[in-house]
RNA sequence: AGGGGCGUGGUAUAAUGGUAGCAUAGGAGUCUCCAAAACUUUUGAUGGGAGUUCGAUUCUCUCCGCCCCUG
């Protein structure tokens, strides 16, 4: 069985997944973009050890932050974990929308031509190639970024919404007030937790890599360091750029995935656990 | 209390006696390898009332609110 815990930013995800892997005895694997990154733990709000709870947790902290990793290493990760543990119950959780589907739904990647150069190439140059290549290709015009990525691959047709891992598939959610708030209050714990000194650390080691100019939490603390705003701002980034993320994440839940949400009781935990329990034992 | 100044979307601002602009926040959306990303789109405003005027957000009066100076 596969069980897969969605929702946005803050809403508890980690909390659900440690209760119902202990209720089913199942391994969690993590579906989080910022934490496969080893040292990114604050910022990220990534379990600790003492939380893990003696479960086996996967697919955290296995790259260094100096590097590089994509969805398609994702899928990969992902997809050999679920056939080597296939005879047990899984649990996946986070809140990285495209990794969670290029993984269970069928998502092929093919390898991109490398010796493309659009460089001298205008947006409106780049879209007419586009177009050329296939006329109902419908990026926009401004989106420069995907414009180039869909001349450097040929892809055959595939069904993007084919489901071939069969999950169940949990979405948290609360009301956008609340979650605002949340997201608020745990920006100010983090860095009472020590946010700053984290991103401190890997900023003096020079590391400028991908996680850390776009990870929230320390793309912004890199700002404060660099004299470019102050740490009030940064602070401030943070939460907006936080809210922004967890707008984007409903937007992709709600339009590219099948969830069953559930309303997160804050003030007693227990009866969304009770809640999600029950759709659970009622789905297998 | 007296004198002066200022009130434009949630916030910050622009302009005008004739369709109130921009930014940002907020909402919605797109989605095949930077996804904590990139991009698209959109709802909101002239403090209240009266007067002058064909027409007032603009000019006048008044009330309310805020700020500064004096006491």
């Amino acid at each position: 069985m596969i069980i897969c815990i969605c929702g946005p930013t803050g809403v508890g995800k980690t909390k659900l997944s440690i209760k119902l892997a202990q209720k089913y005895k199942a391994i969690i694997i993590n579906a989080d973009a910022m934490q496969v990154y080893k040292g990114l733990d604050i910022g990220t709000a990534k379990i600790t050890e003492n939380e893990k709870e003696n479960i086996p947790h996967y697919l955290f902290d296995i790259k260094d932050v100096s590097q590089n990793y994509t969805v398609y290493d994702y899928q990969q990760d992902l997809r050999t974990l679920l056939k080597k543990y296939a005879q047990k119950n899984i649990i996946i959780v986070g809140g990285t929308g495209l990794y969670i589907k290029a993984g269970l739904y069928d998502y092929r990647f093919y390898p991109q031509k490398e010796n493309l150069n659009f460089t001298n190439l205008t947006n409106e140059d780049l879209y007419e190639l586009c177009l050329k290549k296939d006329p109902n290709m419908n990026i926009h015009l401004n989106n420069r970024r995907r414009l180039e990525n869909f001349l450097k691959r040929d892809q055959e047709e595939f069904n993007k919404d084919k489901l071939l891992y069969p999950a169940i598939f949990i979405g948290l959610t609360t009301s956008r007030e609340n979650l605002y708030d949340k997201i608020n209050t745990r920006v100010e714990e983090m860095f009472s937790q020590g946010l700053l000194e984290e991103a401190k650390y890997f900023y003096d080691k020079k590391i400028y890599s991908k996680a850390l100019l776009t990870g929230i939490g320390y793309k912004e603390l890199y700002l404060y360091f660099d004299h470019k705003i102050s740490l009030e701002e940064a602070k401030e980034l943070i939460k907006k750029n936080s809210r922004h993320y967890a707008k984007r994440q409903y937007t992709w839940f709600n339009n590219q995935m099948n969830l069953k949400w559930f309303d997160v009781n804050f003030t007693n935990f227990e009866q969304t656990i009770k809640e999600v329990e029950e759709y659970i034992n009622s789905k297998c």
